[in-house]
DNA sequence: GATGAATGAGTTTTCATTCAT
DNA sequence: TATGAATGAAAACTCATTCAT
């Protein structure tokens, strides 16, 4: 009963729908779940605050939605990606990953702005929930892609693939938050070093990388 | 006057001052900076709720007060570590910072959840001159580590100092956030996954890291 | 129309009547008139919401609705003991009522509930209206039973007979009180002191009544 | 820290105190616990909602502080009249109490109000507390006064003092519900059947029950 | 005849800050 | 210098009722 979108939420018409979700993730976004105020949302949307009570049953409800719905994006793109660069190899594919992490904040950095308010406030209702539909990433997407590196010979075989998903990892995540921390404005919107300034620099750190994976 | 202390504060006597300082730091490290109460935390200190507002001005200024506090503390343990290690290589001064900054969350782990709150946190106030503060870190201290390994001949000439402190500074700040972020528990005590564990993926990474700095 | 339930409701076949009327006695015996909430009867149900307002034209209705069933319930109850009864003397006619109220209350708890909140809150929307239809009881039901006993001899022919009602009332009243109020659970089902105590202590009290009411 | 008052109530100057409790009163009495509104008391009162809370903790906190103060009170006065009637027969201080319940319900309206919706309202915050409170009555009051009057030789030695207490306890209540409940109107006054009047239907019931209790 | 989405005033409680004592 | 009472806007959430479909 506590989080999702009930029935009534999903029987309106499409463009409510999305007027809603957009700016509910703009309250977040903004915010924070706990500073989001039900307030504010209706009166920028233009609703009575009982219907989002009735679409979502409670503020963190309509917040969980929200969540599902910027995970599935996110794995939706990065499938999209390992698919698309089968035939390239490991190092390719890691920075055609990077890159797409990047498009992704530039897509949708609301989205990326919930996200990382969510791993970093502790007291968040439910958030073990949520962390744990995240973790996923370096063992679901870089493990299968690291061992794939090692069976066509692009890694040496006796470097150990949970060290290798570790660092890879972490270089992911400071790439993504040092393009979008740094950057957000007051206003939430990123106006970052530049895709071309990012693009070198993830080149010369995937060069690196290869000098310490390759034999 | 926003920030920092007054001297209503500072002429108190030393205990008292320290007793005020504790419970402020664990205010804000269990709840961030915008849920902590002032209520809350004249109730646990035991004095009357003017008295901060004297001292402080206001609680933007406690907060300030005691993130200056964090900034020195961390400093400090760091210039201590760069110190101690000037016979050693490159490598492993690299290897013994990352030890000192777990250590430090190990020693100061409310200190470290307020730093990370602060940082994820967009709308907090005058984050952008907090955030400042800390950038120093890979330009102050990284930078010099790997011009004084160059000039030894320790990593090839060729290598981009910036880009190495960048990759340098990525993992640092994984690894302090591997260490730390997971373990949270509801308490706000870090129950990580073992000392003896996090040095040894320390040292696998940096043998990683010295075959791509390596001529 | 505020009060009593439309031709829409009458025309509904009887099980399904049924269940509504159940579960609002449930709704109004749990919560009462003002905290019952018409949502989640709806969802208990499983109708919708404007069919109550269909069938009874306001939540008032409602409960005018079940309140003249549950009134109609008890004095059909009554009545039956009156005439089963015509045979015995006074006194085991007034424990025999008593004994009957008793079970009333077993058989009916939630009706019973409904009746006494009724009575105690007095901002109940036309509780005038209602109290009427109840304050019969004595005065309908008591006194002929008295002036029976009188002119039978059972009783002393200088007992003031209202006097008498007003005594009888009060032990009966209190009896269903004592019975019920204190053993209402947090479910609303009663488990009281036991039928076999009950009836002991109604024996010793008629027993009292009687030295009082004879010669 | 739910119930009673803080040192900022009992601090304040006795009039701000007595309008306070007096507006409260009359909040609770006239709506019930559920019903009775914060807003509509401060509105009444002239102070600050979050006063309420800095005085009581919570609505129930205030409710608490009313409630206790309403027991002591009753407490108070029938000590009074146990100790002023010593001298007389047991019939002549059941009389007497029965007198002075009536006073207490003319002088205390509002204070019997709440009592009664207390007794009534099964779904009432820490119910059971409260109904503990009260049903010392007819142990500690009662009881001592039957045994006085066996002792006396006043009431026959054969009588169950156990049963007689119920008895008188019954009539007790209900002469004060008589008196009081169906004779509230919408503005909580009470315009009842007269005092006289009342008084001489004491009489002729205690008559009735002298006749039970005497050998 | 039945439905259920929309409404918005209502609820209790928290909070940082001010200022007279 | 220290106190703590007063404030009132803001929060999340509930609810009976209406009415277009």
């Amino acid at each position: 009963m506590e989080s999702g979108a009930r029935k009534t939420f999903l029987r309106l018409d499409r463009e409510k729908q999305r007027r809603i979700l957009s700016a509910a993730i703009d309250e977040f976004a903004a915010w924070g779940f706990h500073r989001a105020s039900i307030n504010r949302l209706v009166r920028a949307i233009g609703i009575a605050k009982g219907s989002i009570f009735q679409y979502f049953g409670s503020k963190e409800g309509l917040f969980s939605y929200i969540f599902d719905y910027a995970i599935e994006t996110v794995r939706f793109s990065l499938k999209k990606v390992k698919r698309d660069t089968e035939h390239l190899d490991f190092y390719s594919r890691v920075e055609a990953s990077l890159m797409e992490g990047i498009s992704f904040i530039e897509n949708h950095p609301k989205l990326y702005r919930i996200y990382l308010k969510m791993v970093f406030q502790e007291d968040f209702p439910a958030r073990d929930r949520y962390l744990k539909k995240i973790r996923l990433f370096s063992v679901d997407y870089l493990k299968p892609l690291i061992e794939t590196g090692i069976h066509r010979g692009e890694i040496r075989a006796d470097l150990d693939p949970d060290i290798a998903a570790f660092m890879l990892d972490a270089i992911f995540d400071r790439f993504m938050q040092a393009y979008a921390v740094p950057f957000f404005d007051s206003e939430g919107t990123i106006h970052g070093s530049g895709r071309e300034e990012i693009k070198k620099k993830i080149k010369q750190v995937i060069d690196l990388v290869k000098r310490g994976f390759k034999d």
